[in-house]
RNA sequence: GGGCGUGUAGCUCAGUUGGUUAGAGCGCGUCGCUGAUAACGACGAGGUCCCAAGUUCGAAUCUUGGCACGCCCA
């Protein structure tokens, strides 16, 4: 049997106990064993990096990955959730730096390389403990101990098979790339560290004059802010759409081109006078040849020409270039270009050379060093350092009557976050790179078939991002990271890639595994896995094939963990050096989950690899052997056992970022959230949750809020805590017997309740019954189509609604029923199963979401199935909501004219309240009755059927229905703008007019009589039918009346003596049982009451309604003299008051 | 500077293919209900739906142009 459950929770320790249970009972693993056969639902994690504290965002992304596959794992789908971690990149070396005390490379190499990756290694666990305590108290279910972990040699391995792959197919190469680099730090900043360092400086603003080549009386007119790169010039940059004029200067007689739009103000900043003499388009422009504004380069270069793919010959230098990038935002609008120090500059130089037959191709102009400073390529100012050069290399310019104008310039620039006062130059590293761009369209393709939510970031910020894609500049010159896998000839300089660890060790002439060799016997408790790493796996050398006698060394460099991350879907296995089964059926996912701020990141990295990897409908085998092969020639293996795009995830949910209190991105100094941890023990994970699941879809950006995580405990967890409080509280009463008769129950499918000693069919119970019972099979609907279509933010809306229906509507009207004398009366025994059969379902609702109070409502729910005295049959019920199947929505119990009409009735109902509450008479003091007048009586015949609703919730005698009320209502009729409008057009507002101003009530008869009314508008006539209009009522003043957009409620507001007794009587109800609240009664004491005083009119509403007030108060003696020792308390009743006495006669022992 | 997103009540947010009375929750105020009660109901105050122009019989919704904020990139 039930046992009463308090009102008073502590959802916190409640739901560590659910943990608990699910820790011993093994609950996630037989959630999983139980759908051993069933079609697979595959999840992959993003790994998150263990090398800082969680915060609530990461709460959020672990919540919503916990959220569908449970979901999923109850309708009947395996949903396997290997956890990952990714442990390699900057961040990591950086807090080691931290703890070291050092940062530049040189200090991580004085340190030595080896120690420092051994301490990476242990630093990327360093949260470990908050991440897994993270994840088990949010409830998120997901295998942590057999998670991927990127540094693995496993994993790496796998990568490398990758990368050999690419590398095979010559889509892996080394190129420039150009980067902000510290010159005097000798390393490259990422963006991060170069967008801390920003800060406005003046520098010199110079416009200098390149006389064209074939009419050296007109010249381009360029400008730049940093003079240093002149002479590295290599291009002129002008927009090929915008208008150029070519000017003369009044004072020199100088001719040179500057965009139209710049003319003026160029000549009010410079106080010239320029005439502009004709104008073209930049596109005219380009091709032309110029002069250097430095010799340096010309001297020495004799021929700087070369064969195009088109055939023609092209000098390699010095023309004019179209570029979408240039602006008439500032400048002159044609853009000096030193490829070599600006990251646009080199991809217009990159392009340039495209043009060119291999062989012929222009290089890269280059007068600067490693170190910042010149070298001899200019020899006016070699050794000096790039910004002291800026002064002599402007005189110059001056000299050679180049330099049209000077003037100092404040922008913004960046330097160095370690050492302030070094400017960052953009300088051009050797970098490899993947050919991303040669699968630019396939990504596009691969891309269009992905259902993101929001939808916007397919074509938005993704595929966006995919059209102006470039080639993936991979390697990075750092220590930890996954060893790029590609070995040097020492003679040629020839390269050759490695797909495993034991690859490696087969080739010939192999040296270097000693060094690995030896550290480990030093130290046996370094991990295996460092073998496949910097410094050891540098070590590693072998015999040449390109050149004889040559060996092969591994180059420097490691690679973008981007890249690392990205391989997921095959590197968690080990494939293809193992597991093949296991990629197999899990590959591609059906779902994954994180930010926004993965889009260039994990969402990219997986796209790009996969794309390249697998194409589309690239065949793929369990044999690991040809795998590589099939790899190799994506899109040309299409066979049985394909896959098509999109891979490697199907739906993804983009989350929107989360801010702080304060509506600021989280940040520990400004305190503006809590730690996780907190929010665990103050609110709990379900509250958190329903913070997350219901209140905005996951994708706008969360503004944290503790308030609204206390607010989901009261909106949702404790009102329907409380509903099944009131359940348990009466079912223990009335011993309720849930379990008789039901021989097999299962996970309590409402059919197998059917069989159950006293349940009736829903189509032999209440009205009320059946109207919850359809709220409930319409809301499972609603949830189910939402989840499928990972809407969970409008799921939860219908559950939400769900619950205040449960406990608004149905308990608040269905209450007296529970408290029927009568244990067996059918009516309170429909009352209990009905409540039963919804929390039971409601249960199951809300398992994927608030998964711990599910927990706890479900086991409470069946434990009379449990318990001793349970049918010996019963101990099939699951002992865990998570291993039941999701509800389904019942057809049977679907009844839409119910709901409307009872939304209709609840309506009256309300408006009835408001309307007592504008005449001032409150709920208590019963009234005759209420005239309700309706604007149609479609559901006329219902709401009469059913007004001791009505009746009961508004404290009326009686309820008349009409359609007629014209002494209390006036009638407007307003046109249906949605019918109408295609039909009337341009003289809807006329209609509108005339319906107004005609007498509403006359063409309601109209239209009652003849089903049409006819309007005379504009000169034409109009037939407008029931549908074409719609009746709005509204009160005609001088009545207790509420109006609503369907009903009118008009009070009887008379009182009579018998009314005013009845009133009087319940008060007294209502006082007692306040009383034996305050005295702490059990639900089944009894007690003595006596009321004590003069008035007459008390004593007789007593005497009247003696029976109920002795029935409801649980009185055993009714009285007017005062009970000894019994402090009385004054109430007042009607006009008069009164001396209450009120004595527990007894209170049974507790069990 | 470019891309994407957002802008609706004091706060947090909904608002379905354009339809004329723009909603919810919280907060505030008043009143009420109450043996589920740290809950609940009614009423009230609170809105130039960021601005402007356009399309339309009709715009929070569509178009264009601005403004503000956020993110990403430069």
């Amino acid at each position: 049997m039930f046992k009463a459950v308090s009102t008073n929770v502590n959802f916190p320790e409640q739901e560590e106990a659910v943990l608990r249970f699910w820790d011993q009972a093994n609950v996630y693993q037989r959630s999983l064993d139980q759908r051993a056969d069933a079609p697979p639902f595959v999840f992959f994690e993003g790994p998150p990096t263990a090398n800082g504290l969680p915060h609530p965002g990461h709460c959020l992304t672990r919540a919503i990955k916990d959220l569908f596959p449970r979901y999923r794992t109850m309708r009947g789908y395996r949903c396997e959730r290997k956890a990952g971690w990714d442990t390699h990149g900057l961040p990591v070396e950086v807090e080691v730096g931290k703890e070291l005390g050092i940062h530049s490379k040189e200090e991580i190499e004085a340190y030595g390389v080896e120690p420092f990756i051994q301490r990476c290694q242990q630093s990327v666990w360093r949260y470990m403990r908050e991440w897994e305590q993270l994840t088990r108290r949010i409830g998120f279910w997901v295998n942590l101990e057999e998670a991927y972990v990127t540094y693995h040699k496993s994993y790496i391995e796998s990568v490398w098979w990758s990368l050999k792959n690419l590398f095979d197919r010559g889509l892996l190469y080394r190129g420039h790339k150009i980067v902000w680099w510290w010159a005097q730090g000798g390393t490259a900043l990422s963006a991060g560290e170069v967008g801390q360092g920003y800060r406005e400086v003046a520098d010199p603003s110079v416009y200098v004059r390149l006389p064209l080549v074939d009419q050296p009386d007109r010249s381009l007119l360029v400008w730049t802010t940093t003079p240093w790169t002149l002479p590295s010039n290599m291009f002129a940059a002008v927009h090929p759409e915008l208008e150029y004029s070519l000017c003369r200067d009044a004072e020199t007689g100088d001719q040179f081109y500057v965009a139209s739009a710049l003319v003026e103000s160029l000549a009010a900043k410079t106080r010239r006078d320029l005439q502009p003499l004709e104008t073209c388009r930049g596109s005219e422009l380009v091709g032309l040849r110029y002069q250097p504004p430095f010799d340096d380069f010309r001297t020495r270069l004799e021929d700087p020409s070369g064969r195009t793919l088109d055939g023609e010959t092209l000098h390699h230098y010095w023309r004019v270039v179209a570029a979408d990038f240039v602006t008439t935002d500032s400048g002159t609008g044609l853009v000096h270009q030193a490829p070599a120090f600006g990251e646009v500059d080199y991809e217009v130089f990159d392009r340039e050379r495209a043009r060119f037959v291999e062989g012929e191709q222009p290089s890269l102009f280059h007068a600067v060093g490693p170190d910042g400073k010149f070298t001899d390529e200019a020899p006016a100012v070699a050794g000096m350092w790039v910004k002291d050069a800026d002064k002599p290399l402007i005189r110059s310019l001056k000299e050679t009557g180049l330099l049209y104008h000077q003037e100092q310039y404040l922008h913004e620039y960046p330097f160095c976050w370690r050492a302030d006062e070094d400017p960052l130059i953009q300088y051009p590293r050797e970098s490899w790179f993947i050919r991303t761009t040669a699968f630019k369209q396939a990504m596009l393709e691969n891309n269009s078939q992905i259902n993101w939510l929001p939808a916007h970031i397919r074509d938005g910020r993704f595929g966006n991002f995919l059209e102006s894609n470039v080639d993936w500049a991979l390697s990075r010159e750092r220590y930890w990271g996954t060893p790029l896998p590609v070995w040097e000839c020492q003679a040629t300089g020839r390269f050759e890639a490695i797909a495993s660890y034991a690859e490696l060790l087969a080739k010939p002439g192999l040296r270097g595994t000693e060094v690995w060799e030896q550290a480990k016997a030093a130290n046996p408790e370094l991990a295996d896995d460092l073998c496949v790493h910097k410094p050891y796996i540098d070590a590693v050398e072998y015999d040449s094939p390109f050149a004889d006698g040559a060996r092969m060394r591994r180059v420097p460099e490691v690679i973008d963990c981007w890249y690392d991350s990205g391989s997921m879907p095959f590197a968690q296995w080990g494939w293809p050096h193992q597991n093949a089964e296991h990629f197999e059926s899990q590959f591609p996912a059906d779902f994954i989950s994180e930010a926004l701020d993965q889009t260039r990141g994990w969402f990219y990295s997986q796209l790009a690899i996969s794309t390249m990897l697998f194409g589309e409908a690239a065949g793929r085998t369990a044999d690991p052997e040809t795998a590589l092969q099939e790899a190799t020639q994506p899109s040309q293996n299409a066979e049985a056992g394909a896959i098509s795009y999109p891979h490697p995830f199907r739906n993804c949910i983009v989350l929107g970022l989360m801010l702080g209190e304060d509506n600021t991105k989280m940040s520990k100094s400004k305190r503006n959230y809590r730690e996780p941890r907190e929010i665990f023990d103050k609110y709990g994970a379900d509250a958190l949750r329903w913070f997350f699941f219901a209140g905005q879809p996951p994708w706008t950006q969360i503004r944290y809020r503790e308030q609204a995580i206390r607010d989901s405990i009261p909106e949702f967890l404790l009102r329907l805590w409380n509903v099944f409080s009131f359940f348990t509280i009466y079912a223990e009463i009335d011993r309720f017997d849930c379990t008789a008769g039901i021989g097999d129950p299962g996970d309590l499918k409402p059919e197998r309740l059917a069989s159950a000693a006293t349940y009736r069919p829903a189509s032999e119970r209440s009205e009320i019954d059946r109207w919850i019972l359809s709220e409930l099979a319409r809301t499972v609907g609603t949830v189910v189509e939402r989840m499928d279509a990972y809407d969970n933010y409008a799921a939860c809306a219908a559950i939400t609604e769900l619950v205040d229906g449960l406990s608004n509507w149905f308990v608040r009207r269905s209450r007296d029923r529970f408290w029927a004398s009568d244990r067996n009366d059918p009516d309170k025994l429909d009352a209990y199963w009905t409540l039963y059969e919804v929390l039971l379902e409601t249960s199951k609702l809300i398992a994927p979401f608030v998964p711990f109070l599910a927990e706890t409502l479900w086991q409470n729910l069946t434990a009379p199935f449990r318990g001793a005295d349970a049918e010996a049959t019963a101990s099939s019920v699951p002992d865990s909501v998570h291993l039941c199947d999701y509800p389904e929505p019942s057809t049977a119990n679907l009844d839409a004219d119910l709901s409307t009409a009872m939304h209709v009735l609840r309506e009256i109902a309300s408006l009835g309240r408001a309307a007592r509450a504008s005449a001032k008479l409150k709920v208590r003091q019963p009234l005759a009755r209420v005239e309700v007048v309706l604007a149609d009586d479609t559901h006329t015949e219902w709401l009469r059927r059913h007004d001791n609703l009505v009746r009961e919730e508004l404290n009326v005698k009686a309820v008349d229905y009409t359609t007629d009320g014209r002494e209390y209502v006036q009638y407007d009729v307003v046109p249906n703008f949605k019918r109408l409008g295609p039909r009337v057009g341009r003289h809807m507002p006329a209609v509108k007019k005339a319906l107004a101003a005609a007498d509403g009530g006359r063409l309601l008869v109209e239209l009652q009589r003849d089903s049409k009314i006819e309007l005379d508008v504009d000169g034409e006539v109009f037939e407008l039918d029931g549908e074409d209009v719609e009746v709005r009522l509204s009160a005609r003043p001088g009545w207790a009346a509420a109006q609503g957009r369907d009903s009118v409620v008009v009070l009887s507001t008379e009182v009579t003596e018998e009314l005013r007794r009845e009133g009087i009587a319940k008060d007294l109800i209502r006082t007692i049982q306040n009383r034996r609240k305050e005295l702490g009664c059990e639900f089944t004491d009894r007690i003595e009451v006596a009321v004590v005083g003069d008035s007459e009119e008390v004593r007789a509403a007593v005497e009247e309604h003696r029976e109920r007030i002795v029935n409801e108060t649980l009185a055993d003696l009714l009285e007017y003299e005062p009970i000894a020792e019994t402090e009385p308390l004054t109430a007042s009743l009607g006009d008069d008051d009164v001396q209450l006495y009120i004595r527990v006669v007894c209170t049974p022992t507790r069990p």
